[in-house]
RNA sequence: GCGCCUGUGGCGGAAUUGGUAGACGCGCUAGACUUAGGAUCUAGUUGCUCACGCAGUGCAGGUUCGAGUCCUGUCAGGCGCACCA
């Protein structure tokens, strides 16, 4: 009987659809485990080889842990909205919803070809309104929330009102937007409802604010800043400008300190953490208020260098800044007013490439307060408005940028370090014995001097004299930006909110979700609103029927709803919760199932999510954390990052010299250098092997080929090649279903597996797939025989070898799963295999553990051998083998001995042999002799197992 | 500029705590069986050398009886942040 990985994979994978094998309830009596991949979006491309990899990997982990008596959770769903159906939308008029069912569907064809162990009951779509349901119910939830910087975590915003109400924002220590407001008892209970509406949204976790967006004009939406990279959108690479905007957003912010504490406590690598670590971007330094001369206006700014503050020769503020107009005089307002206008013209990407010295004095100073000299302001684009308070002290000494502008503006530069040269450039660095604070001749206020400190005392003793004198104070600065939440989209989750008179409220809980409508057309309105302000019918109808009935008002009255869509991110942010339970129609997630769950234990995805889902997931599962909705703070403890899998494309060499237009020649590869002109070509894969092209095939491939000629190499035609991006163009995509076609879903399994390390990127190169598909057909064959088709399971009592053979891989796989070291277990399995083959080994025990080994790799091909070896059930609820250690040990030791660290020959121990008696045996041994001679023994060095050293001189 | 990671044959990649570098696979070479081979099997395959041997993990040093592994410097490639005060 031959290897038919057709027949059985079919006959398998109808099984486990048939009997539910993979179907998982939560079963208290045994220990869980959640393995989850980063759900896809299924766009329109389908599946190519490389995006099975983490789920390959995931797959064998989560079949592993279950052969361990884990009951194991391996959910599976769809990021299903997303721009390309919508864009696809917008050119065709087909519904986004359709063009993504369709994709899903094919998706799912492909998955299903490679015998994952998903529980499909389980699958989630973002797109559905069961689905986000829950993600607008989190989202009201954030909207009445504030977050409390005592207790360190979010509260019901009624607290906050009732704080309001008693005394105002007296001894609030809570997130709150840039502008601390202020107000009293009295001042709030006088506001009205907009009023109060409009001071809540600085507390709001979930908030509508007028700020600064990325807004990209090509795709028609604000974006967040993880999707803008250099400028331009992530998504279509079109120019962002920033633009003030009435937009939700998330108060992200407020969770930097947890959001960075959290990195601590789980089991990611060390380049994610350092990624969003520098994300968060913590600054520790001092804010330090100046007064502007002849004035009541007084600003904050923020710097890193405290111990700097005898050098500041100017001040600088952020174009954007609401001080600049305060500040300005009148005689200079045409100017800073041109300059402002020329700021705002600019789009992201001309501010980052041309990096040029642009500024404009205010008229005013400001006064140190240190000093007491007056140091004049300025308004320049190099500082930034977003970050620290949008003002600066300039210290051009050491700081570049500060100093480019000195050079530029001709102001004055007052080294603060002993020894530092300042002529040329800054002197940056945090180190040296400060100086002139204060210059000779001067004083500091009330004598303060930090004069022959180092750079660490000074900023430390500034700090403490700052606060002492009520002019500063230590803070903590985080570069994290609070998350803009609304896109003007119609492809995403609605906003379950409604304006009354402006004022915006939810929608209430009962009523979710508020469904996507149909509309006309996806694109904007004629009057620059967003899709849905096509969806006037539906609006009424909605608020009407589910909104103002139950808020029991006025039948009449038609309050238009929010008609902004959510980001991408919204529907991924929890959607790990939503597996737990997924059908439960009263709450995201069941305390039961939750607690049950708990988290995920192992998440495998792409590093491309380091910056937005797995930050923006980890701010929602703790906002619902601190609601006990999640019972655990960090929603994925160990993060497997699968590297990319890059397209190894061919080429043809075509012959200018000698081709005419309906009859190319194409030279082979190694042959290209004896003709002029030879232009690459790339050719479809497919059409190749082995970098042998199938010149029939080729002819075939296009019209233009049908007469082509070759110039042959050994009658061959060889193809070159180059490692590029995997994508259609470049002729390059390897699908999935072909390999399965080829070669089976086993072998396209360990191949993926076999290539290298999970977590490298690498190219696709199916040249080294025979080598696994081969390595299955051995597996058969010592069940079977080929020629004779003779069944080869004996009960014949196992050699010590084969048992060593054995239990040597059950050793090796068992822990190179737990170390995710897949491609060596892969070797060891064909080591094994290779053994046993010699060894004529078919004894019905050893072959059952290596059946069992190799399930969660080669799931088809386990689960036939496991029946014809007439087991019962599925493979995947056998017991994981235990290795035994007698098996392993030798009777005798080979072992190499050095003199001086250098090898020389090898020499065979007793396996009991004591230290003494090989240092013995050694030394008295006739080769040794040849290296000693007549030298002294300085040490002998036995490593256990491994070799003898002989230190001689 | 700051931070992080990686450098091993023709290729992908192996090497517990420092202990015979190159496992395993691809490719290549030779042989066997074949009408045939892009099938299968066997042997070989880091380089130089007929050989004994010698050299060898980006480069230069260091620690050590012994370094791919540890330390210092340097070069190259990749990633993240970036006018963040």
């Amino acid at each position: 009987m031959d290897y038919n990985f057709r027949e059985i994979e079919k006959k398998w994978q109808k099984e486990w659809v048939d009997h539910r094998t993979y179907k998982v309830t939560e079963d208290p009596n045994r220990p869980k485990y959640y393995v989850l991949n980063m759900f896809p979006y299924p766009s329109g491309a389908g599946l190519h080889v490389g995006h099975p990899l983490g789920y390959i990997a995931s797959d064998i982990y989560a079949r592993y842990k279950r052969l361990n008596g884990f009951n194991v959770l391996n959910p599976m769903g769809y990021d299903a909205y997303g721009l390309p159906a919508e864009q696809y939308a917008i050119k065709t008029g087909q519904h986004p919803a359709i063009t993504t069912e369709q994709n899903i569907n094919r998706y799912r064809e492909q998955l299903d070809k490679i015998g994952f162990c998903f529980d499909w009951d389980r699958e989630v779509r973002t797109c559905d309104p069961h689905y986000y349901h829950w993600t607008q119910w989190a989202f009201e939830k954030m909207f009445n929330s504030y977050y409390d910087n005592d207790l360190k975590k979010a509260q019901p915003i009624d607290k906050l009102i009732a704080h309001l109400e008693r005394q105002g924002t007296e001894g609030l220590n809570v997130a709150q937007g840039d502008d601390t407001v202020s107000f009293t008892a009295e001042e709030w209970n006088a506001m009205d409802d907009k009023q109060k509406s409009d001071a809540l949204m600085n507390y709001r976790i979930a908030y509508k604010g007028e700020t600064m967006v990325n807004w990209c004009a090509g795709l028609g939406t604000v974006l967040a800043n993880d999707e803008v990279v250099e400028g331009v959108s992530v998504r279509g690479g079109f120019p962002v400008v920033q633009k003030k905007m009435s937009q939700w957003c998330l108060r992200v912010s407020a969770y930097a300190q947890r959001l960075l504490d959290g990195l601590d406590t789980i089991q990611w690598s060390d380049s994610i953490k350092e990624t969003q670590k520098n994300w968060i971007g913590r600054s520790e330094g001092t804010e330090v208020e100046f007064r502007v001369k002849d004035s009541d206006v007084k600003f904050t700014i923020f710097t890193t260098r405290a111990d700097t503050m005898f050098g500041v020769t100017f001040m600088v503020l952020a174009p954007e800044s609401d001080y600049v107009s305060q500040v300005t005089t009148e005689g200079q307002k045409a100017e800073v007013d041109k300059y402002i206008d020329y700021v705002k013209k600019r789009t992201e990407l001309e501010r980052m490439s041309d990096r040029k010295v642009t500024g404009v004095f205010t008229g005013s100073y400001a006064i140190n307060p240190l000093t007491g000299d007056a140091i004049p302001i300025w308004v320049s684009e190099y500082v930034l408005a977003g970050y620290g308070t949008g003002a600066i002290m300039a210290v051009p000494a050491h700081d570049s940028r500060d100093y480019a502008f000195a050079k530029h503006f001709n102001l004055p530069i007052i080294p603060l370090i002993e020894g530092a040269d300042v002529s040329e450039e800054s002197f940056d660095a945090k180190e040296g014995i400060v100086t002139n604070s204060p210059c000779e001749g001067k004083q500091g206020l009330d004598g303060f001097s930090l004069n022959g400190l180092t750079v660490k005392e000074a900023i430390a003793a500034t700090k403490k004299f700052v606060t002492e004198k009520g002019i500063g104070r230590v803070k903590v600065n985080y570069r994290l930006r609070d998350a803009i939440f609304s896109r003007q989209r119609y492809w995403g989750e609605p906003f379950p909110v409604y304006y009354d008179n402006g004022i915006p409220r939810m929608v209430p809980e009962e009523c979710l979700p508020i469904e996507l409508p149909e509309i006309s057309e996806y694109k904007p309105t004629e009057s620059g609103e967003p899709p849905l302000g096509r969806a006037k019918k539906w609006a009424w109808d909605t608020v009407n029927k589910q909104v103002v009935e139950n808020a029991k008002i006025d039948q009449k009255t038609v309050f238009p709803l929010d008609l902004y869509t959510m980001p991408g991110f919204a529907g991924s942010s929890a959607y790990y919760l939503r597996y737990m339970d997924p059908h439960n129609e009263e709450e995201l997630v069941s305390k039961k199932a939750d607690e049950y769950w708990r988290h995920v234990d192992l998440y495998v995805g792409g590093t491309e999510h380091a910056t937005g889902h797995l930050i923006y997931s980890r701010f929602w599962n703790k906002f619902l954390y601190d609601y006990g909705v999640s019972c655990e703070e960090e929603p994925f403890q160990k993060l497997i990052n699968q590297g990319m899998i890059q397209g190894r494309s061919n080429f043809v060499y075509r012959v200018g010299e000698l081709s005419t237009a309906d009859k190319p020649v194409f030279v082979s590869y190694n042959l290209r250098k004896n003709y002029k002109e030879v232009t690459p070509i790339h050719v479809w894969v497919n059409l190749v092997k082995n970098d042998i092209l199938d010149i029939e095939a080729f002819k075939q491939w296009s019209p233009e080929y049908k007469n082509a000629e070759f110039i042959l190499e050994d009658g061959k035609y060889v193809c070159g090649w180059a490692i590029e991006k995997m994508s259609k163009s470049m002729y390059n995509v390897v699908n999935p279903d072909d390999i399965v076609r080829d070669y089976g879903a086993d072998t396209l399994r360990l191949y993926e597996m076999f290539l290298g390390p999970v977590e490298a990127s690498k190219p696709w190169d199916t040249n080294g797939i025979d080598g696994c598909f081969r390595f299955l057909k051995k597996l058969w064959s010592l069940f079977w025989e080929n020629r004779t088709d003779k069944w080869l399971v004996d009960d014949a009592e196992p050699s010590k070898d084969s048992l060593k053979s054995v239990h040597k891989l059950i050793k090796k796989v068992t822990g190179d799963i737990e170390a995710f070291s897949y491609n060596t277990s892969i070797s060891a399995f064909m080591i094994c295999v290779s053994e046993l083959g010699q060894q004529k080994c078919h004894n019905r025990e050893m072959l059952r553990d290596v059946v069992i080994l190799i399930a969660p790799f080669a799931p088809h091909i386990a689960e036939e051998l496991w029946h014809q070896l007439g087991e019962k059930g599925s493979v995947c609820d056998a017991q994981w083998p235990k290795w035994n250690e007698a098996y392993l040990q030798d009777n005798e030791l080979q072992m190499t001995v050095s003199f001086n660290g250098k090898a020389r020959y090898q020499k065979m121990f007793p396996a009991d042999a004591s230290k003494d008696d090989i240092q013995q045996a050694t030394l008295d041994d006739e080769r040794s002799k040849k290296y000693l001679d007549g030298k002294q023994i300085v040490k002998v060095i036995v490593v256990p197992k491994k070799i003898i050293n002989i230190v001689i001189k």
